[in-house]
DNA sequence: ACGTAATCCTGGAGGC
DNA sequence: TGCCTCCAGGATTACG
């Protein structure tokens, strides 16, 4: 599932490849992934725009900058990617848009779950988009700091996992990384966000930092679907210690890892490392 | 104002 | 083997 680190690596994988390309031709096949505006004036405005040289994130919103002040703003949800290929590369099922490029190469948008979503803006108005325009602090700027989280998670009341989950506390943590930035902080994530500690606070603030610097190091979580702009899987997957590993046992103490709900979200923990209290 | 539950969608897992 | 049911999950919406 892109999560922060997925979505920036796809940036990183993309930015290089698509910088100073014009998009000449658009196949979309699936009118209902794009929000806005209608399909029709989506491809009219799109056709003929060129890449600028960076692309951008927020959360885990992907923002591809192009000419003429627009924007083309995608969220992958859970099983969206976006894969920069040769022309000739067999079309894989659940293929909804192709953007084709002045050099003869695609990027393709496929979605499995239909669930992602590609947007139109111009780019001085992506701040203030409704998904985007509430967001919290990105963990790796230096806005995130340790005495927002305690105030945040004093204003709250909440369980710890909840919060993490909610892209108005802070942009970019999904499952995965929130249930293994609670382990490293030796957190239940049942615990209410008001009753934690300052020492916990400062605790879980250092490893949400840790775990999202650690993902985007190894290029991502390839769990099930997620590849980068070039096809690549990540290898994130191998350093995770609670998510997806129920009843093995805890790299700490070696007690199985259990599975829980909470806020109707799967959660992985450590019963005896993440102590209820 | 806040929090929780239903919703979308498909492939994969598990039951029998 | 095959059919059926259930489930995962991010953000939006609908409701309490």
């Amino acid at each position: 599932m892109p999560e922060l680190p997925e979505v920036e690596t796809v940036v990183r994988s993309l930015e290089q490849k698509l910088s100073g390309l014009t998009i000449t031709a658009v196949d979309l096949f699936k009118p209902e992934v794009i929000r806005f505006p209608k399909p029709d004036q989506f491809i009219e405005q799109i056709t003929g725009k060129q890449f600028q040289k960076k692309l951008g994130r927020r959360g885990k919103y992907l923002l591809i900058h192009l000419s003429d002040g627009l924007t083309l703003v995608i969220h992958l949800r859970m099983t969206g990617r976006l894969i920069y290929c040769e022309a000739d590369l067999p079309v894989e099922k659940h293929t909804h848009v192709i953007f084709h490029l002045d050099n003869g190469k695609h990027l393709r948008f496929a979605d499995t779950r239909r669930f992602g979503r590609l947007q139109l803006a111009p780019t001085a108005e992506v701040s203030a988009l409704p998904g985007i325009r509430d967001l919290g602090p990105e963990p790796l700027d230096k806005e995130f700091t340790r005495e927002f989280l305690k105030k945040e998670l004093r204003r709250r009341r909440t369980r710890i996992k909840s919060l993490l989950l909610d892209q108005c506390f802070v942009a970019g943590l999904g499952n995965i990384y929130a249930d293994e930035a609670l382990f490293r902080a030796k957190i239940h994530p049942e615990r209410l966000a008001p009753d934690l500690t300052t020492r916990e606070a400062a605790g879980l603030h250092k490893a949400i930092i840790e775990v999202i610097a650690g993902g985007i190091k190894h290029r991502g979580t390839s769990f099930r679907d997620y590849v980068d702009g070039e096809g690549r899987a990540g290898s994130f997957q191998h350093h995770l210690k609670v998510y997806n590993r129920e009843g093995l046992p805890c790299s700490h103490c070696g007690r199985p890892i259990e599975r829980i709900k909470v806020a109707g979200r799967s959660s992985y923990y450590c019963p005896s490392c993440q102590k209820p209290k």
